[in-house]
DNA sequence: ATGACAGGTAGGAAATCTCCTACCTATAGT
DNA sequence: ACTATAGGTAGGAGATTTCCTACCTGTCAT
């Protein structure tokens, strides 16, 4: 391991390693805040399991909550999100590289068809 | 859970949720394919050790490797980040609307000053 | 004040992850 | 053939994750 370790960053993975917190800020993101019930009908598991998962979120930065009344409103915090493109984009030109060429093999069969 | 289940997907994201595991990519970014040696060289983990992050790249298709002699060359399969970054770029805007926000907040702050 | 509701914490079981030591297999060099 | 090297698998200990039930706290409605 490098000296240059990155505590926000290995919250912020750790946190989308799991596919019900990526599902969780996909729902924030596409319908806006909401309180804990609507964001829970979404999946099957008990309260507290994913009161838990809220918890690893907060943790993250990836999301905030808000008290309104008795419920508690949670939003999405993308900042973070940020970090992983930060860390993503010097791969990028690798793939691309690798889809093109994909792309130019397939372009070539179809012309030999 | 939505009916849409990429276990692909999962297997990517839970790979990168491990420092080491992000750091051997990158190494294998910057510094081309190499031996397994070479790479644990860069770690101060038991070899076994070491050899599981390996399978756990491999299983997501992030590695690929190729016998060479008793060496074994890893090399980088950066395909699969592109899922990532196809999870990734509907948030882009939601960040950059905050990063903005805040930077014009920071302009204010230096008009004020 | 009292009952109902939202959502959290406590504590624990089971599964998974991460590391270890010991050992096995395949190739290379003598 | 024999020894050394590269790197894997086997099996297990300890930590962490993920889920559960039971319970607590704060807010709203009557």
């Amino acid at each position: 391991m490098p000296p240059t370790h990155a505590p926000a960053e290995d919250l912020v993975f750790a946190a989308l390693a799991s596919p019900v917190r990526r599902e969780v800020l996909r729902l924030l993101r596409d319908e806006g805040p909401q309180p804990v019930q609507r964001l829970a009908g979404n999946f099957t598991m008990a309260r507290p399991s994913f009161s838990e998962h809220l918890r690893v979120l907060r943790e993250a930065g990836l999301v905030a909550e808000r008290k309104v009344g008795r419920q508690r409103l949670y939003r999405l915090e993308a900042v973070p999100l940020n970090e992983v493109q930060q860390w993503l984009s010097p791969f990028e030109r690798f793939w691309r590289e690798r889809l093109a060429g994909l792309r130019d093999l397939l372009d070539q069969m179809d012309d030999e068809r």
